[in-house]
DNA sequence: ATTGGCACTCAGATACCGCGAGTGCTAACG
DNA sequence: CGTTAGCACTCGCGGTATCTGAGTGCCAAT
């Protein structure tokens, strides 16, 4: 078993590492942190550090760098994570505040958390999950059109076009609206394919054509609130560490653009120390994603987690800070979304 | 004045610079295209160009380049644009047909123009302009709040919650919806801060708080509407070309994320040849953005132009290659949106 | 267990060199 | 006059050699 110096030598490591991004030699590490050993001692430390995977050499007698595994440990013995600062705090505030729909406020959401932490960072739309049904509107578009507009609870609004195919009667629109509205209204999204089966007996044969194609167009734009949706910021961020980097970005930010993988990759990720949780470099399972940390929390929507927002950065990045940035900024929309 | 061979050259160096990145000699020159005289002459020629800055030599005695005035005059010259391939179409067309909402056609259409040019592309949303009102809905949310749903005949939804401080009744809502409707639907956009200045009178005064409140929801709505909005895809293609750029691109990518400065640089442009707009590096009066070459133009809505979409790369792009793009997506995209 | 001492290693910085693509110029040519 | 061959000259680039110093690993002493 490690010993407790040890630990602090880890520590020291990463933070100096994190800081300088310099390998860190034993020397540097006794005059910058006061362990009252001397510089042969903490490279015993270091050995040691270095057997147990925490720590690596770049080259034969050069500095330490933390490894994965380093990182990993060092996070886990985490006791406290950093507070924010009085500014960063009002710096959410003030961006978050003012924003009137979900689109704005979200999108406000990202930019701030990128900004506060220096890194990529995303923010997935609430899911299908546990949102409800707020509204159903139908809109006359042309003689043959209708649009559709499925209004949920967390404020998502999902349109949708529906081609008739025949000319309708304004009148039964209006009925199909207020039927669907009284059926609907309230119910969760994963109920909605339910309670609509039989929706089309209560009318006439002849209108049924009409109805069934709205109740499809119902259908998809269920569908596509299921199809879950993120945005980004701050991918310039990510660029601009290139250096953390072995290789070239390209393939990382390859891998960032297809939405496809972020998403997955967020609904993979269960909330663990700290309420966060964190897939350090090579925990990582994609392509392409092996050299960076991402960091992930939930937010809520009337008291349930409703989707996923955080950041996504070089391993070589500052843990406390943006754990503490990310679950912030989670608590501010979560109080925003609720208000 | 230049003589006809001295643009050939011209066009040659542009060519094969764009090609192949190196500095392009005389030599290479006579090698790869078929000028029938010695590479002797052809060096006159290159002095020429130089003198008229049209191209320019990184180092003493190495190849030359393309300077924008150069990059400029070829594209000008520039007699018909490639045509796209047929895969090419049919690549646009499946992606953007399929695709129901708005939000959805954009994302697509961005997104197909930036794996078409292999550069960064960007859409702007439907503005103000022309736009008209297609509806207006008043949802409740609380027994105090209501949604504002704002949708044009782009397609494009604005929504807005609207705080009432009383309680209120479900009939007056209604009663205000069908006279909103019945005095907004169809109108332009830009009018309808006029249309609604005594709107107000026509109801009784203890109501006028609540339809006050509305009005003013309404107002924020277009408002918002007509703060453009933009989507950008294929950072990564930008990224990807770091080495076009002479320093680092993040003050590039710095600038292109401010979408402010996007909407800017796009409002600005103005259809020119070609049917499109073109800034060629220094031409762009945008800081941060002197290396790049913005490459817009315009899209359409029942008939008459809404908006504008378009490509951001190094000046070392392919010219003729991404004005067809850029001009069939547009096409395509006009099309869709009159389907 | 800790420490001072010491030989050893090796990446990165610096300097130097030679190659060769490419130029500019001049004199000759049709 | 436009074109061309010839030629001296330039200079960036890649490769090699050298130097330096931070940092290590180990050992004997405390």
């Amino acid at each position: 078993m490690l010993q407790q110096r040890s630990i602090e030598v880890l520590r020291a490591i990463v933070q100096e590492y994190i800081a300088t991004k310099e390998p860190v030699g034993s020397k540097t590490l006794v005059d910058r942190h006061d362990f009252g050993v001397s510089s042969a001692t903490i490279r015993n430390d270091m050995a040691l550090l270095e057997e147990e995977n925490l720590i690596a050499a770049p080259h034969t007698s050069s500095g330490r760098v933390p490894t994965d595994k380093g990182y990993r440990l060092f996070v886990d013995r985490l006791g406290e994570v950093k507070a924010l600062s009085g500014s960063e705090k009002s710096a959410i505030e003030t961006l978050l505040i003012g924003s009137n729909d979900l689109d704005e406020i979200l999108s406000n959401t990202v930019r701030v958390l990128s900004k506060l932490t220096n890194q990529m960072a995303m923010v997935q739309y609430p899911t299908l999950g546990k949102s409800t049904v707020r509204n159903l509107e139908v809109l006359s578009v042309t003689d043959t059109k209708v649009l559709l507009l499925l209004v949920t609870d967390s404020g998502r609004i999902e349109q949708h076009t529906i081609e008739l195919g025949q000319k309708y009667d304004q009148a039964l629109i209006d009925e199909i609206r207020a039927k669907l509205n009284a059926v609907l209204s309230g119910k969760l999204l994963s109920s909605v394919q339910e309670l609509i089966t039989d929706f089309r007996d209560g009318f006439a044969p002849e209108k049924r054509n009409v109805v069934q194609r709205i109740l499809a167009g119902i259908i998809d734009s269920v569908d596509a609130n299921r199809t879950e949706k993120l945005i980004v910021a701050g991918t310039a961020n990510l660029a601009r560490r290139e250096s953390d980097f072995s290789g070239s970005i390209t393939p990382v930010l390859d891998a960032l653009e297809e939405q496809v993988v972020l998403l997955r990759l967020i609904s993979e990720m269960q909330a663990e120390q700290h309420g966060v949780s964190l897939r350090i470099g090579s925990e990582n399972q994609f392509e392409g994603l092996s050299e960076t940390s991402v960091l992930v929390t939930g937010y809520e929507n009337q008291g349930s987690e409703v989707a996923k927002l955080g950041v996504i950065g070089p391993t070589r990045m500052d843990y406390s800070g943006n754990i503490a940035a990310v679950r912030a900024v989670a608590r501010y929309l979560t109080k925003i979304l609720q208000g």
